[in-house]
DNA sequence: TTGTACGCGTTATCAT
DNA sequence: ATGATAACGCGTACAA
């Protein structure tokens, strides 16, 4: 292995100046930086990571932990935060908490056992106020659904924005029942709670009313709850005439339980959801869905954190992805 | 931050002494490891991993290149691989190739650029042989598709014998003209080329041949790609009874471009896929596919790559994944 | 069974 | 502008 010792010695300078031309330091001369160039080139020179993670005091490390790798919205964002990470010199670990709160502890304590500088966090059911005074310090930028602790930056989603323009949608296609499908939530302030608030604002603006029976309840927010949401309904005589579920998976839960009982949409229901993952476009039918700005996101939770980790104070704050609603087949006559 | 020497001050002996209790190494007189344990929970220490890996020479990182990480099967291999690389100790950072050559070079570089202990590619188009001597001598395990360049070891997937398997069924259910979907191949020992030669087996061992007709070649393994791959087959008055998709993602492109001109699943026609994403048991209509061992796939690729790691010689090996054919609605009637 | 001294590769500090 | 030296926290080799 080639050091930086082996670098200055064929520079004939010393290892401090080495370390300089590689971190881009100045005070150094035009001439001597460019032979130490040339020495870095000829003997394949490489830093050593471990050995300026040590001395730095840091591990060049963060996480994220979202709920499931395997449902491409966090599939998606992964990618997207890994390659801003990079971009700043960061190396990603994803985790998965399963959903669950113990997971999402775990991953916390996580963070200080393999010692990440930092932690993004997207959690679900965790009530993490209590944890995080408990489990510590690592600087932590809370991502997505639910609010983030007083003192933790976040980045939510347009929860209830995002919900009452699609909502609105579904009122302007005509829709004047429209069911909610959607998980238990605990307080008031959830990823759940807020999509609810805006779907009752929507209704509220056109004069109507969020009729208790149309509220559909789920456990998790996954294709089989969608499914079996969608059979209950029908099978208890509900007569929606539209469907917005939480999330798009759960809403291709809804669409595949609808047609199970033979009902079409749009042709009998109007459906729509939240994500707008890359299978909304080509599911049969294709799903209106809101659609944050995946990239936008990734992007500021990574700076958010990155500023954290360096130790850059300020007061913690709370942003919003922008996002649109992409209208399908899932509303709209074909 | 509370070090060794902290601890074995406490506990009142040598930092030796405390490295050999932290790593679980004999040669520890009970008393003594039991009061080195209380001295470490008092004091709340961690191991410094970027100490440690200095030392051992090691970064405790592997890496795990995939084409996409938003299609459901490269995320719920992530944290399969993610799991079974903890359990050995060791964290695992995702990247995206973008499914592209420039991305698949792009891993290998940054697997020592970024000083991973090993790499765990996934490749696609890339003809690995060259890059690799090139590149170098990072341990690397190639998983999934492609053939892996002698040297290396190999997971594999079933991609003869379950795409053979599937068109049995598929003739079973009295399909005589099976449509093929797959993407453009080079030489013969890819993932491409194998799928067609299962298929071919299948047709075959029924008596069948397979028209040249019948074979539809797209771009990208995406939704898009198959259901443009519909759209012409349809057009073009081809008189297919049944479609085999390399891939599942492929597959609801296709029954998604099959609706799009009112073709029925599975009424009018058959089709099935590979790789079984959880998505697949809820299209409309649900979709017979190949579901490869995930888990098992994960583990042997870690463990192989960790034993090259470790420097366990051994001549390269390869091995394929067991696999189960799920048959859902898509071949059968309902 | 336990302790001591030194080195891993890098960077901060202080000199020159 | 450049160099010498001492850490960073852990593990190895060897001594006790």
């Amino acid at each position: 292995m080639v050091t930086m010792s082996d670098v200055a010695r064929l520079a004939g300078v010393s290892t401090m100046t080495v370390s300089n031309v590689v971190n881009d330091r100045s005070g150094v001369s035009d001439t001597v930086r460019e032979r130490v160039r040339r020495a870095i080139a000829e003997s394949g020179y490489r830093m050593n990571v471990s050995a300026r993670n040590l001395r730095s005091g840091a591990s060049g490390v963060i996480g994220l932990a979202v709920p499931e790798l395997n449902r491409p919205y966090f599939g998606a964002l992964a990618a997207r935060v890994t390659q801003w990470a990079r971009k700043h010199g960061y190396r990603v670990v994803v985790e998965e908490t399963g959903a669950r709160v113990e997971g999402e502890i775990a991953a916390i304590q996580l963070s200080h056992a393999l010692d990440y500088d930092g932690l993004l966090l997207s959690p679900v059911g965790l009530d993490l106020e209590r944890e995080l005074v408990r489990a510590g310090s690592r600087p932590l930028v809370v991502l997505g659904e639910r609010p983030a602790p007083s003192g933790y930056d976040h980045v939510a989603l347009p929860n209830s924005e995002g919900t009452e323009a699609v909502t609105r949608l579904l009122l302007e296609r005509g829709a004047r029942r429209v069911a909610l499908v959607r998980g238990r939530s605990g307080s008031g302030e959830d990823m759940l709670s807020l999509r609810h608030k805006g779907y009752r604002r929507a209704l509220d603006a056109a004069g109507l009313t969020a009729a208790p029976e149309l509220l559909l309840e789920i456990g998790p927010l996954d294709m089989a709850s969608g499914r079996e949401a969608a059979h209950r309904a029908l099978d208890s005589g509900l007569d929606a005439d539209a469907f917005f579920a939480v999330t798009d998976t759960v809403a291709f839960g809804v669409i595949r339980g609808l047609a199970d009982r033979g009902v079409r949409v749009p042709d009998d229901v109007l459906v729509a959801g939240f994500d707008d993952l890359e299978e909304s476009e080509y599911f049969v039918p294709s799903l209106t869905s809101v659609s944050p700005d995946l990239d936008w996101t990734a992007q500021h939770a990574v700076e958010l954190l990155l500023a954290r980790v360096r130790g850059e104070g300020g007061p913690s704050g709370r942003i919003v992805a922008p996002f649109d609603v992409v209208e399908r087949e899932s509303t709209r006559g074909r």
